[in-house]
DNA sequence: GCCGTTTTCGGCCCGACTGTTTTCAGTCG
């Protein structure tokens, strides 16, 4: 079968075209390029090494905090720095951000078409299986294949069955070949009732959720629950009865596979007692941290796998992750940061940070009421604050640009603050900052005014249309909105929705050194589909040193609750509690703030209509927020 | 294709389950 491929697929870009600075590549697109051509290799039986090479660069570029493309045009000798990419990656680096494509995979395409990397993830369905259908059947994407079963042709394939084919079918027409990942948040409720299920079953001694739930990661593929037992067989068939079960995928001694009526795929595992801390470590991976952490125990001459640390054919820990870690010299690394992004050469360094916790967090930034979109008033959110434990509360009715929200302008905000000051006065302990969040407009300017936007206790901007703009424009709509004065934190700073918008392009670098500079806050906004900033921006806005504030946006009482997903999110990004603003006491956090502000403010209260270019730019008068060196980070990975 | 207490070649993490194989390859995590 000699595969022609289509002309768009081969005439990406004409060879030597350079890219212009207003398209520059992003790490994730450098990834997925790197992806695709692992994909199509592995079809092609290629060395599985170097199947393994492409992906583990493409994770590590993904990864990179910072932009690859910068290093690539400017230092591109510090690229082979960068774990797992080799003189060959680099090269293939450099050519994909100077021109956008990668003549590899152009090649491959030539040889595969490229549909068949879709048909990847259809469950049943590898690399091996994969170029069969398309050798013996010229199946080229997922409408081919459906069409082939229909016929009968793919169960009369050598390793295939009609077993495997009528589920290949069935996972087509309900579009399994399409990735789906749940916000963490969505699949925790899922996860929690599962759990609540299998504790109450008899045999059932310990019960946890593993894999990226436990590692806290902002979406969940699927969920994998480890439980120990004397008896494996009552567990498995306990978990196979539970009731919201919508198909049975996988039924072993020890191991075991549903779908939920969610479509969420949750995997078990029961192990004995004895090596429930190996078990746990296992299935919380990473796979990319697993694999680092054996090759550790490698080097010690051990063996790691789920059932304990092996010295030949003695078991020396297994019981608890803390002395799995202990047997292979490290401490226990949290499992939000096994993602082999340094966390094993911190550990090795006693350098890992000492992370954020939901209990230093002293108030919130964000919170919306019943005068814009919100669901519940001043008052209810106040004491529902306060109950909290928190000290502060920041209400930050929308700007009137977003007319779907009822914004407040001048006269409404002014009311709201005689409101906040009334309530103020009964409330003990607890204090309401009087704040909004001002939208940025298309140029990057402001939605109110100067003089309302320094009347106010706090000024949180955020975009909420405009999201596709290039990202050269973007890029300067965002630092003019940063460049105002009377701003403090930047809010969901791209915009994206989980699943559903990928957020705006704009060069985060560039953003989050405005920010440092300026001592602007970027925000961890909380909300289960925002999570937005994502862990790999965190991480790279520390490192530029600038503040982070997690909000949950609340728009009515129980969101304040969304706390949690946003400090996990935090964690992730490797951030500690000197790392977050709202993890001060209010008066030091007051006083950072209005230290900022104050000698950011120009000398006249500008009187310019919104978004005017100010005068006393911050840049040239202000001292720096805090500092330098604040954010030393040689335990950064 | 990367990498080095195995250092420029020869390794590269480890085990369970499925289906169709009749002893194991392919897939999955």
């Amino acid at each position: 079968m000699v595969y022609q491929p289509p002309p768009e697929a081969s005439a990406a870009r004409a060879p030597g075209t350079e890219l212009t600075g207003e398209t520059r590549v992003e790490n994730a697109e450098v990834a997925r390029l790197f992806r695709e051509l692992a994909d199509l290799l592995e079809i092609e039986e290629a060395n599985p090494f170097r199947v393994r090479a492409y992906r583990t660069a493409a994770r590590t570029v993904e990864n990179h905090p910072e932009a690859i493309a910068d290093l690539a045009l400017h230092h591109p000798g510090q690229l082979t720095d960068l774990p797992g990419i080799g003189d060959d990656l680099a090269g293939k680096i450099v050519e994909i951000v100077r021109t956008g494509g990668l003549p590899a995979l152009e090649s491959a395409r030539r040889r595969l078409p490229s549909g068949l990397t879709s048909l990847l993830r259809l469950p049943g369905l590898g690399p091996r299986r994969v170029h069969a259908l398309f050798r013996e059947l010229g199946v080229q994407n997922a409408a081919a294949l459906r069409s082939a079963c229909r016929a009968g042709r793919v169960r009369e394939l050598p390793g295939f069955g009609a077993r495997l084919e009528e589920q290949i079918l069935r996972e087509l027409v309900e579009h399994r070949d399409e990735e789906r990942r749940f916000p963490r948040p969505v699949a925790a409720q899922y996860a929690d009732a599962l759990l609540e299920y299998m504790r109450a079953g008899k045999d059932v001694k310990e019960a946890e959720w593993a894999g990226s739930l436990r590692r806290r990661k902002d979406t969940v593929g699927d969920l994998d629950l480890l439980i120990t037992a004397r008896r494996a067989e009552p567990v498995t068939q306990r978990f196979l009865a539970y009731p919201e079960a919508e198909q049975v995928l996988a039924h072993g001694a020890t191991r075991a596979a549903i779908r939920l009526r969610s479509g969420l795929h949750v995997d078990l595992r029961v192990l004995e007692a004895g090596s429930y801390g190996a078990g746990l470590y296992y299935f919380t991976g990473s796979k990319a941290h697993n694999i680092a952490v054996r090759r550790l125990a490698q080097a010690h001459g051990l063996k790691l796998n789920e059932y304990g640390v092996w010295r030949g054919d003695t078991r020396i820990a297994g019981r608890t992750e803390r002395e799995v870690a202990r047997a292979l010299g490290l401490p226990l690394i949290p499992p939000e940061l096994r993602e082999d992004r340094g966390e094993i050469d911190a550990a090795l360094g006693g350098t890992l940070p000492p992370l954020v916790e939901l209990g230093d967090i002293r108030g919130d930034l964000q919170s919306h009421t019943t005068a814009s979109d919100g669901r519940d008033s001043l008052e209810t959110m106040a004491r529902a604050a306060r109950d909290l434990g928190y000290g502060y509360l920041a209400i930050t009715d929308h700007s009137p640009h977003l007319k779907v929200t009822h914004g407040l302008d001048r006269k409404g905000l002014s009311r709201q603050r005689t409101e906040i000051e009334e309530l103020n006065r009964t409330l003990h302990d607890f204090v309401l900052l009087a704040g909004s969040e001002v939208d940025i407009l298309a140029d990057g300017s402001l939605d109110l005014d100067d003089d309302t936007l320094w009347s106010l206790d706090l000024v949180v901007v955020s975009f909420h249309s405009s999201l596709t703009l290039p990202r050269r424009e973007q890029t300067r709509r965002v630092l003019r909105a940063l460049s105002h004065p009377a701003v403090d934190i930047l809010a969901h700073p791209t915009g994206r929705l989980l699943g559903r918008r990928a957020g705006a392009t704009f060069d985060f670098d560039e953003i989050a050194r405005a920010a440092a500079d300026r001592g602007i806050m970027l925000e961890v906004n909380a909300q289960p589909d925002r999570l937005d900033l994502d862990d790999i921006a965190v991480q790279a806005a520390i490192r530029h040193g600038a503040r982070i504030v997690i909000s949950t946006d609340a728009h009515d009482r129980h969101e304040l609750g969304f706390m949690r997903w946003g400090v996990d999110q935090a964690r992730r990004g490797w951030a500690t509690g000197a790392d977050v603003a709202n993890t001060r006491p209010l008066p030091e956090f007051r006083k950072s703030l209005h230290g900022a502000r104050s000698s950011r403010r120009p000398r006249r209260a500008a009187t310019a209509s919104p978004g005017t270019p100010h005068p006393g730019s911050a840049r040239t008068t202000r001292a720096p927020a805090r500092p330098p060196g604040r954010h030393a980070t040689a335990r950064r990975p």
